[in-house]
DNA sequence: AGTGCCGGGAC
DNA sequence: GTCCCGGCACT
């Protein structure tokens, strides 16, 4: 538990940063307005001020870092030539172009600079940008509640692009609550990283169906392509294998917006920027004309996991998947009861325990004590049980029961080591429980009213600790 | 010594 | 799978 508490830090370098270039700096240096360097997730964020702004992202954790520069509507490839950290000023060198632009590093949301390498400083976050992740993240957890599990799972496939959503990056800030609390520290991550963090499982779908589903007028911000995070760790049920996705990507100046279907961008671009006129012909020649393709790159959670070695990049666009966010899980609404969401959510939320206890569990399980605090790994916890325990019976819980019913989530055993509550320290004998046992209560005479387990010599699943 | 229960064996 | 128990850890 611990371990999956204690996050790591990301090596610090252009990805996973936002650098911006400011109009005037004192060197004049600066050619473009703004670019973005973000991590492959955060495909959203791309917002390049000005028709004519470049937007290095995605850069590859080469040495010599890559980055994708949008320069005029057009992707092309740029190498980070140096990093100057003092001013925070990036040379990139943009080989088809035979440019050379400076950029300056602007203060990204955390989460974007988890899987970076260790070529850039990343300053810290400003207060006020913490406060407005604090609301991207409830309205994420409002919005994920509010969807039902098909709509809100997507695919495996585009687990690893949690692009929009992470457009502002609430994770970042999910991951703080995990924490301490302290949203507004900065590139500060000690994350569920090395371990493998549980994830909910998701019902496959098919990319169009979620994003069609989802991308009703009014709630097209792009969420479409966000799938979700939660994915990043999922384990074995989906063996994802390296691939390329197609997104399609937003080339309305100041939008950059990344959607997972043509039918999603087409609205987007039509609602959001064409206006939803009737003149149809039109309106679809430039709906197409205001998007494009882009590649994105999957790698399968395993390797998102260790960080990936540096190889290059053949993609334009990597999709780095993030390591385990146990904040994800945060925001697995169907499983969770509002409640303990929020609790999940607010740190102040009391500490409990959860005792589910089952008389023949014996020898399969015999109890789970969930610790109900400020703890993410509430809701990952429950899930856990029950999905490993669905012969657990709801009645027989002790202190806290849900009365809806848990959707069939298959789970990884390590997961549920972690989410266990440490009793049992690994390899070494439980420790003796101050509870009753059938023996004494019962008496040796009485074997038989003991439990079944004390009659077996096994831990005594009627009087738990 | 008494107790709890893990690990493993017998069926 | 159930049932039992040797033996260890702990009180």
């Amino acid at each position: 538990m611990a371990t999956v508490l204690s996050r790591r830090l990301g090596k610090r370098s252009l990805l996973g940063t936002r650098v911006s270039a400011p109009g005037a700096l004192a060197d004049g240096v600066l050619a473009a307005p703004q670019i973005h360097t973000v991590l492959p997730d955060d495909l959203s964020c791309l917002q390049p001020a000005e028709e004519s702004s470049q937007a290095p992202r995605f850069p590859s954790p080469s040495r010599r870092q890559q980055v994708l520069v949008t320069y005029n509507g057009q992707d092309c490839t740029g190498l980070v030539e140096q990093h100057n950290p003092p001013s925070d000023k990036v040379k990139v060198l943009q080989p088809e172009q035979s440019l050379h632009t400076c950029w300056r590093l602007q203060d990204v949301p955390e989460v974007l600079q988890r899987s970076v390498s260790d070529s850039i400083d990343v300053p810290k976050r400003k207060a006020d940008a913490a406060v407005e992740m604090d609301e991207m993240v409830a309205a994420m957890v409002l919005t994920s509640l509010s969807c039902s599990p098909v709509v809100q799972s997507p695919p495996a496939s585009e687990s690893s692009i949690p692009s929009s959503r992470a457009a502002c990056d609430p994770w970042k800030e999910s991951g703080d609550v995990s924490d301490s609390g302290s949203s507004t520290t900065s590139g500060h991550w000690s994350g569920g990283s090395d371990i493998s963090t549980p994830s909910p499982p998701h019902p496959e779908g098919s990319p169009k169906h979620s994003s069609e589903a989802l991308s009703s007028p009014p709630a097209d911000d792009g969420f479409e392509t966000d799938s979700d995070p939660f994915l990043l760790d999922e384990p074995a049920p989906r063996k994802r294998k390296n691939s390329v996705k197609v997104m399609y990507k937003c080339l309305w100046p100041n939008c950059g917006k990344v959607l997972r279907s043509i039918v999603g961008i087409k609205r987007h671009v039509k609602t959001q920027h064409l206006g939803d006129s009737a003149d149809s012909d039109q309106r679809k020649r430039e709906e197409d004309f205001y998007y494009t393709e882009v590649q994105v790159k999957e790698e399968p959670a395993s390797e998102a996991t260790t960080n990936t070695s540096p190889t290059s990049v053949s993609a334009p666009i990597i999709i780095h998947q993030a390591l385990a966010k146990p904040e994800a899980l945060l925001v697995e609404p169907p499983v969770l009861e509002p409640a303990l969401a929020s609790s999940a959510l607010s740190q102040s939320a009391p500490s409990s325990f959860w005792h589910i206890q089952a008389d023949h569990a014996y020898q399969a399980l015999p109890s789970i004590q969930i610790p109900v605090s400020p703890h993410i790994f509430t809701s990952i916890s429950w899930a856990t049980a029950t999905s490993t325990l669905p012969s657990l019976s709801p009645v027989r819980s002790r202190s806290l029961s849900f009365s809806e019913p848990q959707p069939p989530t298959p789970m990884l055993k390590s997961h549920l080591i972690l989410a266990s509550p440490p009793r049992v320290p690994l390899g070494t004998r439980k420790v003796r429980g101050e509870a009753k046992k059938c023996r004494k209560v019962y008496g040796i005479e009485h074997r038989d009213q003991w439990c079944t387990a004390c009659r077996w010599k096994k831990a005594c699943q009627r009087f738990l600790d």
